[in-house]
DNA sequence: GAATAGATCCGC
DNA sequence: CGGATCTATTCA
């Protein structure tokens, strides 16, 4: 496999939405102690501070949400229900919390897409152990090469608060 | 210490 | 539609 470009820890600088849409079209490595696996980021949404009802940060800002108070393209993973793991990238900037959750991606020579971020996140082999991890490290990567995807904005998914806000950012299919 | 809720997925 | 199963908050 050709290696790619990393793009630095400073690239998860902005703002969740923008980080979100930005991510769709991009590669994600993952690279565990014995096996690396890419994977085209198709779906992503974007989840902000105490202002957004949807978010860990506004309802649980103890625990392992407060990785979302940390700097920018820190990994924070938790697991959804106890059962399945759910990816995210820190945005913002240290100090502000935000993250973008991974709920869709099509693995690197396969043609079907995962979608849902706990069936990805086992794709992947993503575990809570991730916790921590920074996505410009060896663990996690993200490419600067970067397709030109159609990118349809819906509202948001699987959540009961913050329904409204249009979050979600999905490659469309062709 | 006990009760409750949640950004999920699967099977009937 | 309901169950599986974990974490963190809240109340007493």
């Amino acid at each position: 496999m050709a290696s790619f470009e990393a793009v630095p820890c400073d690239h998860f600088a902005g703002s969740v939405v923008e980080v979100a849409r930005d991510l769709v079209g991009r590669w994600l490595k993952v690279e565990n102690d014995t096996t690396s696996t890419s994977a085209l980021i198709l779906e992503t949404e974007a989840y902000g501070g105490p202002d957004d009802p949807a978010s860990h940060a506004a309802f649980r800002p103890g625990g392992r949400a407060r990785r979302m108070w940390e700097r920018p393209g820190t990994i924070y993973v938790f697991a959804a229900y106890g059962m399945y793991p759910c990816l995210n990238i820190v945005a913002e900037t240290e100090g502000v919390p935000g993250a973008v959750l991974i709920r869709g991606a099509r693995l690197a020579g396969t043609e079907q897409p995962i979608l849902g971020p706990g069936k990805l996140g086992r794709a992947l082999g993503v575990n809570v152990g991730h916790n921590g991890e920074v996505c410009c490290g060896p663990a996690f990567q993200v490419s600067v090469e970067r397709q030109e995807l159609q990118i349809d904005v819906t509202p948001r998914i699987g959540i009961t608060r913050g329904v409204e806000t249009l979050w979600r950012f999905i490659a469309a299919l062709e």
